[in-house]
DNA sequence: CTGTATCCTTAAAGATACTG
DNA sequence: CAGTATCTTTAAGGATACAG
């Protein structure tokens, strides 16, 4: 995390995502959620997290609501919400890429919760299934001024 | 990024992918860099980061393999590799889930860049073409001893 | 323009002792 | 067991001056 800047001052949805969960420990705590973690020492043992940062990322979880308190206050248990679920797609995806270029061992191998069947490659499609390689962005009707200009800027430069 | 814990050693292709990618300023690096920009100053001006941090940046994403410097050494573009290339899946993925909940106006939408057209969500389904809502973990052939005593484990607490 | 070299500040992480 | 409270260390980030 930088010391000054705040990213989410770059109105880029990556940039929020990441202000959001985008510190390792926060990123690992999730992915141990799924893995159905859900204790305070759970996610110790499992990371070898210091208990106070442990404690302070979990309540930021939980203060995004990306995970959620559930049972008895003395001893909680760490749920994923929903917003927390539905970051699965980006994690897979970036676990996929890991296993690819950056895993000499063979790692773990996600399967389906539900079948048990192994799990295909993530990928990017237009709404109409034509696979995509490469994105570029166009700004939303709610980009602020310096994000329009940002793309004004880069079509001008386009030239060289 | 941690101070003392090397993520790298956790034998899980997220951390690893972390290891290589995962701290703010690398990924919106990659994220311009996948926008078209090349350039020092480019990415300079576009994160507002100090020259230093982004020379070291760079010179960490050129070393990964992620991206790679082409034309003049005194003014050279960084484009990406295949290996940058391939982290739009997760990229995607992460900015999808920024714009649905962490954006209050509308951000850039994400078109692709051979059609135009307005992509769909990524999501993750099995190879068989199965939507996945849960997945859940084998450990690889490759798997280190920690790894395997870390399911094994897994499975005897599974009672509760 | 693209860096490198310094210096400085801050904050994140770790260790540890303690509490309910 | 699940934290909180301190304290210390370290390193990441920023600013700036300078070099090729």
């Amino acid at each position: 995390m930088p010391g000054k800047t705040d990213l989410s001052t770059l109105n880029c949805s990556l940039a929020r995502a990441l202000a959001a969960a985008g510190d390792w420990w926060t990123l690992l705590i999730v992915r141990d959620a799924f893995l159905g973690l859900s204790r305070f020492g759970e996610f110790r043992e499992s990371l070898g997290i210091a208990r106070n940062i442990l404690a302070d990322r979990l309540a930021a979880l939980t203060a995004e609501g990306i995970l959620r308190q559930e049972g008895t206050p003395r001893r909680p248990r760490y749920r994923l919400t929903r917003k927390g679920r539905e970051m699965m797609p980006a994690l897979v995806a970036l676990m996929q890429w890991g296993d690819k270029w950056q895993s000499e061992g063979r790692p773990p191998m996600l399967l389906s919760d539900e079948s048990g069947e192994a799990l295909a490659k993530v990928r990017v499609t237009t709404r109409r299934g034509k696979e995509v390689s490469a994105v570029r962005f166009r700004p939303g009707p709610g980009a602020n001024p310096r994000t329009k200009e940002f793309f004004e800027r880069r079509a001008r430069n386009a030239e060289r």
